[in-house]
DNA sequence: CATCATTGTTGTCATTGACAGCATTGTTGG
DNA sequence: CCAACAATGCTGTCAATGACAACAATGATG
């Protein structure tokens, strides 16, 4: 009395893909209720497995979450990538990529703070590493190039890098900790950018 | 056998200020083991108490994280406030208020963290507002002088300060992320805001 | 000093993450 | 074709935790 699927498809013994089906829903649970209200047990319920099924997949819930950043940060990294025109005029190109990044922040606020939130595991860190690369390279490449173009000014582009990356990061955080609605963030990208590149200061 | 003191001043039935000691206690462990182990039980045994104790302090957990957060609110208030000396040069002015809004990142990573991670209580927010303001009100009220002295430029004040904090902001957020180290923090502070007053582009 | 609000205490519960041991399935080499 | 064997799931169990209820000691107040 035990072999008795309830659906045609669902009570397989092997569920086929459930790394990706828990990561699936283990989003989804991050995006209503918030990444506090992430239980293993629950998720396993959620996708119809066992309460021990996940640990096959996920030593543990920090492998998870690793899991959830590292995918985050690979499709961020892909959006900024797809979003950078390399022909477009640098304040326009900065702009853009911009919007993009506090645009993933608006749609993912919860995953975003995932994954400022590391718990640095040395060995997962290498992937993570460079999915992170990925992101930052996409604003490294503008700097650099406007650089090259003597769009900006000389010197250090770690320094730059810093100023441009930290003022966006923020943003982002702004947004994603909830004290900037995405209204005002969307309306606000503009003079971001400019007051970036034209300073504060009188000309 | 009950009412064995074990030492002279400790086993007081009432422990004279619980509330003070669990705050205290719970930031030390913020510090040492990060926010995810604190436990409402553990900072019990800590200090002393038994583990339902803390209820009459706390209504439940995010209680006491929320405290916690105020009371950094307060100490970086209060140290942005100190720190403000409105005879400096802005540059230096706004580098002296960078330096230690990054320095309190540094020190308090783990607390940082917890601040920026607000979960709306929409009661306690009351309060949190409050000392949140008075963080922020010691960059406008910078920029505001600045202004009005002609030494940045016109235009929406909001906007003026939403480019300075987010710069701020996503460096502290660096910091207490760890991705960037204190001694590169504190290395770049000074270029960040000749950047931030002096844009990227050529003059 | 009798009453009552505060503040602690013990006891209990459901939930959770982690692990151990076993069961089922899929795969691979003989 | 099938006998290992690896992968992947399952059940059972544990200790820790947050939350709550009921009760006890203390302190404040009229």
């Amino acid at each position: 009395m035990v072999r008795m699927p309830e659906s045609p498809e669902s009570r397989r013994y092997h569920h086929g893909d459930l790394r990706a089906a828990l990561l699936t829903a283990a989003e989804r649970t991050l995006r209503d209720k918030g990444a506090a209200s992430l239980s293993l047990r629950e998720l396993a319920r959620e996708v119809g497995v066992s309460h021990a099924a996940p640990g096959r997949h996920f030593k543990d819930k920090q492998a998870l979450l690793n899991a959830l950043a590292l995918a985050g940060y690979e499709r961020l990294g892909q959006a900024l990538g797809a979003a950078d025109d390399r022909a477009l005029p640098l304040e326009r190109r900065l702009t853009a990529l911009a919007r993009t990044y506090l645009g993933f922040a608006i749609d993912n606020a919860e995953l975003l703070e995932l994954m400022y939130a590391r718990k640095h595991d040395p060995d997962a860190s290498e992937q993570m590493a460079a999915a992170v690369e990925q992101t930052v390279g996409s604003l490294e490449r503008v700097l650099a190039d406007a650089q090259n173009r003597g769009e900006i000014i000389e010197g250090d582009p770690e320094e730059l890098n810093l100023v441009t990356g930290a003022a966006l990061h923020g943003m982002a955080a702004f947004i994603a900790g909830g004290w900037l609605t995405p209204e005002a963030a969307l309306a606000g990208v503009e003079g971001l950018v400019h007051h970036l590149l034209h300073g504060l200061k009188p000309r």
